[in-house]
DNA sequence: CGGGATCCCGACGGATACTG
DNA sequence: CAGTATCCGTCGGGATCCCG
């Protein structure tokens, strides 16, 4: 259990301020949260996660794992039997990032209904919910 | 309410999966959290984060505050002074985000290059980094 | 100073068809 | 089964102008 720092230093903030949106950029695509968590699992073949994943088309799911694999979170082992099977497994790095991710998973779980009724509360204030934010899913 | 488990159980998987993808659609854009970390460190008005994220424009610095008021991380308190001056702080809400969000914010510093090594490593593999469908660019 | 209203573009990502 | 190759719509988000 890492102990997490309350505060960071206003000074250090530029400097890590790119690392994570350099991580976040990687990460907080569509997909690949969910992949990571997935296979903090256990490892998965591609049409196992493409069924868990529950509505990721083909093409992204791809991608993402190319991507995941490219940056060392995710290693791709063909079998060359007939049919063709392909084995994705976290790597090291994967399963370190795996922690704060299942972390900030874990919150969300959790907090759910908190988010919920704040927004509730704010719509009916403003009447409303705002226009131009985060994607619906 | 379940008891945490430090492993996700694949059954349980589906329901905190949609909890994460929602959670991450609305702080994985391209501000928030940086907004949230910022403002985690103090309580700041609506230029001095847009001086201190380098890069953001009015529009999106606006939206991104509105939202998470909206989804109840900020508070966003006006001075009817000339000039006006608008606050933005965390709400309690908001910091319990914070805690999450800086562990993977730690993460994403620590680990930088690791991630960056693997991509290199990678390239060299495949002959260039991966673009849609895994082609390389 | 702190926004609101518009215009616009590029990417993200879904649907579909084809292949080894 | 596990991809590849295309087409194409959506919308995140930057630029610009205006206003109280």
């Amino acid at each position: 259990m890492k102990p997490r720092r309350p505060r960071v230093p206003a000074a250090e903030m530029p400097d890590s301020c790119r690392a994570v949106t350099e991580i976040l950029n990687r990460i907080g695509d569509k997909w690949s949260i969910n992949v990571v968590r997935h296979l903090g699992v256990r490892k998965m073949r591609f049409s196992e996660l493409r069924r868990a994943l529950d509505g990721v088309s083909q093409k992204m799911l791809t991608t993402t794992l190319r991507t995941l694999e490219r940056d060392g979170f995710v290693t791709r082992t063909v079998h060359p039997t007939i049919p063709p099977r392909v084995d994705y497994e976290l790597t090291r790095l994967g399963y370190d990032l795996l922690a704060p991710v299942a972390a900030l998973g874990q919150w969300a779980h959790d907090n759910r209904s908190r988010v919920e009724e704040a927004r509730a509360a704010f719509d009916r204030r403003a009447g409303g919910p705002v226009r131009k934010a985060g994607r619906r899913v």
